[in-house]
DNA sequence: CGGCAACTTGAATCGCTTCAACCCGAGTGG
DNA sequence: CCACTCGGGTTGAAGCGATTCAAGTTGCCG
């Protein structure tokens, strides 16, 4: 039942819903639900706070285009990324009451955000919620693993073998190629580095072919060896895709 | 309605529902649910696998004594812990079909665990599950700031934090004392550090008088001064409670 | 063209690791 | 009852990976 990819002035499939709908097949009325949500899309500027640390969730979101991240912030100005939100994922879903941010949650870049259909509208939407939220958290333990124990070139490759997966799913990577629009330093405050360090060791992956980052574009020549060279598997949560 | 602290030969409340009573009150027949799901505790040796990565993960259960981790292993043997499992806490409790366990669970001492009862027993039951896995992401955020951003001391002494807050709550610290069975090599794994460096920062922290460690048993001076020196905050993940 | 953010480079320094040795108390078996 | 072993803790010295600091360079945007 693929949509054409093309189809004149309208999107094919919006990089949301085509991840909600990869992590569970969605019936049509959770596909609806959704759809009529995105007509509730909003902008949110870059550098803006989504969620503060402490403070009430509100109503949960989906991320329909740009980047976010997780963020904690220390007195002494020191800035670590906990994590990254990526079109499709969604905000400040929680499933006990009176949820309160565990961290804030700021746009890396210009934002859309569109509300996230209660997990009641339809049964198969509700597992695609289960499903993103078990692998975000699959995420975050291979994020522990990369601070702990990898080493500076081995973080910055898995981290982007992380977004090439993730990415993926949604359909904006290809072949190992996606568009990044992160810093090195903003890469560096994710690996526990500093700029200087990401920049010297971006350098020696290019001198070794393992990548391509020219501008917003990245090039992961060979995804599969090189997640073989790092140790790293891909993250599956479910037998059932 | 608390119960005596002490009642003869039959235990008080057992340090698993007093976590799970603590984080949503629990209604009669979710504590029922409970004491029934302890008479068919069963004991687990140290150092026995409870999940393994990538596997299906079968019924979840509670841990009703000992203490286990989340642990991920490389190739050449680099091991990271990700996070502890507490008295109280749960292992393997998924809300979407088919899950696989994204990471092994070791048991690092003799272990008693017991069947969770299913959600649907009862909505308090439902609500506490959510805020214990809620409470348990909250965690992995803070392991993350932990190894990104903290220096060696810092990390000690944040995670000795965590564990005084996280066994308050199942009834197990009192007044920053609690027993702890990890050896200096195993903080080592989860700190991302060496064993010969967590023994040199120990020391320091001793000589600091901010915490004592003799056997099993740890001391923290001051948890409220420690953390306001080290910037932490205690995890909320609720208004409610 | 001027200004600013991001990237690049070199040199000195430091926090942590590595390696190796040693100590100590708790079992264990002769 | 003592020698033996073994896991865990302790110590010192050398080395390395990453940081720090400071000075460019590049590229984009107004």
């Amino acid at each position: 039942m693929n949509r054409p990819r093309l189809s004149g002035p309208a999107f094919t499939l919006a990089p949301a819903v085509r991840r909600l709908n990869a992590l569970a097949p969605l019936a049509e009325s959770a596909r609806g639900a959704i759809e009529a949500a995105l007509q509730q899309t909003v902008s949110i500027p870059i550098r803006r706070d989504l969620l503060t640390e402490g403070k009430p969730t509100g109503a949960p979101r989906i991320i329909v285009q740009g980047w976010a991240a997780r963020v904690r912030i220390q007195v002494d100005g020191r800035r670590q990324f906990l994590s990254f939100l990526l079109p499709g994922d969604l905000i400040g879903l929680c499933a006990h009451p009176d949820p309160l941010a565990t961290s804030t949650v700021t746009a890396l870049t210009p934002l859309k955000v569109c509300p996230a259909p209660a997990a009641e509208t339809c049964p198969t939407l509700a597992t695609a919620y289960a499903m993103s939220a078990a692998t975000e958290e699959a995420y975050l333990l291979d994020q522990i693993a990369r601070l702990g124990r990898l080493h500076a070139l081995e973080r910055i490759l898995s981290l982007l073998l992380e977004f090439d997966e993730r990415l993926d799913l949604a359909g904006l990577a290809h072949g190992g190629t996606f568009e990044i629009p992160l810093t090195q330093e903003q890469m560096a405050d994710a690996l526990g580095l500093t700029s200087v360090h990401v920049n010297r060791m971006l350098q020696q992956a290019r001198r070794e072919a393992k990548l391509q980052w020219t501008g917003r574009s990245v090039t992961i020549h060979d995804p599969a060896l090189l997640a073989k060279q790092i140790g790293r598997a891909p993250v599956r949560v479910s037998a059932g895709i």
